[in-house]
This record gives structure tokens, sequence and C-alpha cells, in this order.
DNA sequence: AAGATTTGACCGGG
DNA sequence: CCCGGTCAAATCTT
């Protein structure tokens, strides 16, 4: 279990690195973004090793006193958190800590809900994707009754609303990533609107039921603008046994990065204790479900590795940089903390070859 | 093969 | 009836 937790923070580690991999083209004449990312993935990595050292501690401690209640309870307090902040809200808390500029060119931020958060029940019951429990669709025949699908609308609760730009390096077809995973299940012409909208919701709905969806669309007038509007709640993060973990500043700083340049000195995740932010006490309290995008090219960013949106099924090709990543990943362990013992020619040279698989970037 | 995307059709609300 | 949102079969990707 606990060693669960960790391998996550370690996979998120591996995830930081495989981005910066994949960026790493686009990187090349941006050094101090590229710095940046570094320090994101030693303190990610740093977060893990933290995280090894507890459970070690905590090991030790439940083998003195057999009850084990001790690691109990902290796994109790662990999962208690709610929901994790929305990238977008970390990057704002983070950034307004900070006094810098907002994350994306976030205009605003508007709530429409009518005061409902009932995303859960509401769903559950009606069974929201309607295909697959439909009362009506199991005739025995299995002929599709006459009432062909059932499907919902209205009842959605909140809409949140916001103004994302998009990355003008790389493809900017794809809107920035966000913590979570999306999976498309529409596009239409909107009335009025150059572009078209696309309709996405959480890659584990049928998981966990999780209700989150969005949409995404470009601006007319700036079409390095999408607006993206959520509507429901993640709820696939909630799972008992293996809470999601989003590495607050590191993740969120990584999708930031590849957004828009600037230069900032995160808080230095590794400087919380571990055990605080995993309980999520770190990042204030629940957030609201979501943020960010999707794309079609299916990569979404995916946090932790454990535990709701964030996780299970990460649909990151797993295997393929696994080897060099952990090599690089040793590298710099070994090299200290600052990414800055690592040597351009290192990476831009001796394993160039390999940043070729980008081919979706730029 | 499983999962994601595409896309035309369907449905409900205004 | 129109429009926006969703479904689901076909297709693509991994």
């Amino acid at each position: 279990m606990e060693e669960r937790m960790t391998s996550q923070l370690f996979q998120h580690g591996f995830k930081l690195v495989r981005e910066l991999e994949a960026n790493l083209p686009n990187l090349a004449d941006q050094p101090n973004v590229l710095s940046k990312s570094c320090d994101e993935i030693l303190n990610a990595f740093r977060s893990a090793k933290e995280g090894l050292n507890l459970h070690m501690m905590f090991r030790q401690q439940q083998e003195s006193d057999q009850t084990g209640t001790s690691l109990e309870g902290w796994r109790r307090s662990t999962s208690n958190y709610t929901q994790p902040k929305p990238i977008m809200e970390l990057l704002q808390m983070q950034l307004q800590a900070d006094h810098r500029s907002p994350p994306f060119s976030r205009s605003d931020v508007l709530f429409a809900g009518e005061g409902g958060r009932e995303a859960e029940g509401s769903a559950r019951s009606k069974s929201i994707g309607g295909g697959e429990l439909h009362p009506m669709d199991v005739s025995d025949s299995g002929v599709v009754s006459s009432s062909q699908r059932q499907r919902r609308r209205k009842d959605d609760g909140e809409r949140r609303t916001i103004t994302v730009a998009a990355p003008r390096i790389g493809n900017t077809d794809i809107p920035p990533e966000d913590g979570y995973t999306w999976r498309k299940y529409g596009q239409k012409e909107i009335l009025g609107s150059k572009f078209p909208r696309g309709y996405y919701r959480c890659t584990h709905q049928r998981l966990y039921h999780c209700p989150a969806k969005k949409q995404v669309q470009r601006l007319d007038d700036d079409p390095y603008t999408f607006e993206v509007t959520y509507r429901g709640e993640h709820t696939c993060h909630m799972s008992s046994t293996a809470p999601s973990i989003p590495p607050p500043a590191a993740a969120a700083d990584i999708t930031h990065e590849m957004t828009q340049i600037r230069t900032t000195q995160p808080p230095p995740s590794s400087s919380v204790p571990i055990s605080s932010w995993l309980s999520m006490e770190y990042l204030g309290m629940r957030g609201g479900g979501s943020s960010g995008s999707a794309s079609s090219s299916g990569s979404g960013i995916v946090l932790g590795g454990g535990g709701g949106c964030a996780g299970p099924s990460a649909p990151r090709t797993g295997k393929d940089a696994e080897f060099p990543v952990a090599d690089m990943a040793d590298v710099m362990f070994n090299s200290g903390s600052s990414s800055s013992n690592i040597s351009m020619d290192f990476l831009f040279h001796s394993t160039d070859d390999k940043w070729e698989t980008g081919d979706k970037q730029i």
C-alpha cells in the first residue's frame, strides 16, 4: 500500500521526465525553462525519496508496536482529502503567493452554477453515459427498444468557464494540459463560431462514474486562446484505496512551462513534508473539479499513478522510455540538487537520436 | 485487443 | 424547428 504511494511519486517523476524529453526540442533555446523543468523533476524525485524514507520509518514503527494503528491512522488521514486542486487553481494559488503573472492568460473564471453541487448523485442515478446501463435497452432479445437512447441534459450543475492560452509553440491545436485525462466524445460546429467545439469527458467515467466533463472551444478572435468550460466534478480519485497524487508545484509548473514562458522558482516542494502534501492539506482544501484540457493526441498528463483520474490507467505508453528515464533520473540524483550540473551537451547530443520521436511537436 | 477519436445521427430544450 | 449536447458505430492508434 505505502509502497504504492511511493511508486506513484516515482512515476510522477518519470512522467515529468518523459514530458521534458518530449518537449526538449522546443526547449533547446530556452535554457532557463529547461533548467526549471529539471528542478521540477528533481523535486519530484526528491519527494519520492522522502516518501520512501517515510515508509521505512513507519515500517520500523509498525514493527516495534505490533498494533499497527499508527500506520493505519496515517493512511486514513492521507486518504481523507476531498478533491485535489485542479492544476489551474493550483497555479493561481501558487502564483498568487509568488506575486507573479497568472499561469495562463486567464482572463476570467466564472461560475455559473445554479447552486447545486450534486454532480455525483444525479449522475449516478441517471447513468450518464447512457450506453452502458439502460434499463430500457436490456430487452432480452438484445435488441434496443423503441426509445433508443436515454440522454440526460440539464442538471449539470456548476459550469466553470475559463480561458486558456494555447501554446504558441508546438501543436497549437492541442489545448494546454491539466492534471486530468479526458476522452473526447464529440465535436460540433457551433453557430457563430469559426472553430468547432470539442466535448470531453473524464477518461475514468466508466470506472468511477466520474461525471466531470469539459468543452473546449477556440476563440474566433484569438485562435491561440481556448475557452474551456468544465462541468461536473471529478469523483474518480475518491477511491479509498489509492488517492491520486497531484504533486502541486511540480506538475502544475511543468504543464505551465509548456504553455507559457516564464521564469520562476517554484516553492520547493521538497521542503513540504511529504505526508502533508500527500494528504492534500498542503493544497488548502477541496477543489472544484477540474481544469485543463484534453488532447486529441491522447497525451494526457497523468499525475500520480494510483487512484483516480490521475491515475490507475496511465494511458501513457508505459514501457517506452522507462530505461532512459531511469538513467536520466539516476544521473540527476547523483548530480545533486541543482539541475545546473547537467550539461546541455549531455542532453542534446549524446541522446539526440531519441528526440526524433516528437513528430507531433511543432 | 483495448482504448481513443471521428463523425453523422439522435435527442431535448428553447 | 433550430441548435447544442450526446450517443455510438466506424475507424484509428497503441
